[in-house]
RNA sequence: GGCCCCAUCGUCUAGAGGCCCAGGACACGGCCCUCUCAAGGCUGAAACACGGGUUCGAAUCCCGUUGGGGCCA
């Protein structure tokens, strides 16, 4: 009988969720759900100056946004770390008694010697041991580490990694001011929730062996590791603002959907054969750590606009409508109170819109008339030749069948009558009700906005025309 | 600088010695569809970083080089 998987994610709360504390985040999620496990989220707020609670807030809300939820965590107290030094201390005792920590008062200025003799030999600065057994019951608090042999991490996606203990020296746990170090912190952290998988950035591998010979020392079971790949910027470096929107934050501001991230971040250094279009529910069933890649991977938000509107396309449209909403109301657009209307409409637009910001962008129309015409088309269409056009449509469409296959009826047995193309009377109208010559079908659009705003509209066209 | 990780089309990836003169997806080009724009269908161009091994046979295994990333400072 296995144990049950208990895994974490331990953000710090800058105020704005990195994409790839989201993306570790996820992976963990994943695997707790696949196997049926506990998910706890851990706020690593030791940094007091930027931890304000509107930034942990912001966290608990970008991950509420995504659907990551946790089953142990804020608000319940005590996951945050600065509610839990007399653990740290308390730990930190035992080592003391146990003989595994010693104090040290080396003065900076002897360690700085050290490190810049150990870079003139081109060598990795290791703390010599002065202090090691001489007894001391103050100042700076280090683990006692063996001399030589290796450390092996195990890890579940990198396999097994070696350190060197030739590299590794007697890290200090707690600093001379009483504050446990960063280091100190997970593994304790991580012991006393009983995690049993690490899942976390590459970028903690090295500090993996000295967290391992600090779980040795209290003798607690060393946990799994599996250390997931970086996100990279097109330029293969770290992933930064300056590369564009890097919070999820900003994405959920610029119209992605919560779906369309999480489907595509679990793409992203994990793949399931050719599948590239994943539900929740597939991607909690075939989620498999073996299949986590162990190479870095750029961020491409081309991509992720794809699967956004594959998303759009795939979803009920009433519920689309409805996440629609607030992206009118900041767009200074009226919001319709008839959410079936509303459904009408995004249908139409989905597949012609990348985001929400987009999709109301290119639906503005539908919620207010055209203020202007585009020139080139107004100097096109309305002519003396539109105006007739004009008429005979407004005289036509006054008592025709509203619904889009009986327009369609309609405007092909004018264009006939005058011996025209369709296209001519369809662009003609789509400039007078829309303000541009690009839209959805011009039917459909006609049969939304109804009899009486599609005559306005005509009619405040021919008007236009001298 | 030391140590660690990584390396298949521009990008995400499939590939776990012969099925691969390398498959899918995004992006890009062409054609079709068409009331516009999209969406869709078909199609094209596009990669195993380099050099040595191992093997009858290597994208796949080993070593090195180069390049990128990370940690420690």
């Amino acid at each position: 009988m296995a144990s049950t998987v208990r895994v974490r994610f331990a953000p710090s709360p800058t105020g704005h969720l990195h994409v790839g504390s989201v993306h570790t985040a996820l992976f963990n999620w994943l695997y707790a759900r696949h196997h049926g496990g506990v998910f706890i989220l851990r706020i690593e707020d030791t940094d007091r100056s930027r931890s304000t609670d509107a930034n942990i807030d912001a966290v608990i809300d970008a991950l509420r946004w995504l659907d990551l939820d946790w089953d142990e965590g804020p608000p319940t107290p005590g996951f945050r770390q600065t509610e839990r030094f007399a653990l740290y201390r308390e730990h930190a005792e035992r080592l003391v008694r146990a003989g595994r920590a010693y104090y040290c008062d080396c003065p900076p200025e002897l360690l700085e010697q050290g490190r810049k003799a150990a870079e003139a030999r081109k060598e990795t600065f290791r703390y010599s041991g002065r202090c090691r057994d001489r007894g001391l019951d103050a100042g700076a608090l280090r683990l006692r580490i063996p001399d030589d042999g290796t450390t092996v991490v195990n890890d579940l996606i990198n396999g097994p990694v070696t350190f060197d203990h030739r590299q590794l020296d007697d890290w200090i746990l707690v600093r001379s001011d009483g504050t446990p170090t960063y280091n100190f912190c997970v593994v304790v952290d991580d012991v006393t929730m009983g995690i049993t998988h690490v899942i976390r950035g590459n970028d903690h591998l090295s500090n993996t062996p000295k967290q391992i010979l600090c779980y040795e020392a209290f003798d607690y079971p060393v946990p799994e590791f599996a250390h997931v790949s970086m996100i990279l910027g097109p330029d293969r470096g770290r992933l930064s603002k300056r590369h564009g929107s890097t919070s999820v934050q900003a994405f959920r501001d610029e119209g992605f959907l919560p779906d369309a991230m999480v489907n595509y971040l679990a793409r992203l250094g994990w793949s399931h054969g050719d599948q590239e279009i994943f539900s929740r529910g597939e991607l909690i069933e075939l989620f498999d750590v073996k299949d986590v890649s162990s190479s870095g991977a750029v961020f491409d938000r081309t991509k992720l606009e794809w699967l956004n509107q594959e998303t759009m396309k795939r979803m009920d449209d009433r519920r689309l409508a409805e996440l629609c909403e607030p992206f009118i109301e900041r767009a200074g657009l009226p919001v319709p109170g008839d959410r079936a209307w509303l459904a009408r409409v995004v249908a139409t637009l989905k597949e012609r819109a990348k985001t929400l910001v987009e999709l109301v962008a290119v639906g503005r129309f539908y919620f207010v008339a055209p203020s202007g015409y585009d020139d080139k088309a107004a100097a096109k269409f309305l002519t003396a030749a539109g105006a007739e056009r004009l008429d005979r449509l407004i005289a036509r469409l006054g008592s025709a069948d509203f619904a889009p296959a009986g327009l369609e009826a309609t405007y092909r047995g004018l264009a006939e009558a005058l011996g025209v193309k369709l296209v001519d009377l369809a662009q003609l109208s789509r400039l007078a009700v829309t303000g541009t010559t690009a839209s959805p079908p011009i039917f459909d659009v006609l049969s939304i906005l109804g009899r009486e705003e599609t005559l306005a509209r005509l009619r405040r066209a021919r008007a236009a025309i001298p």
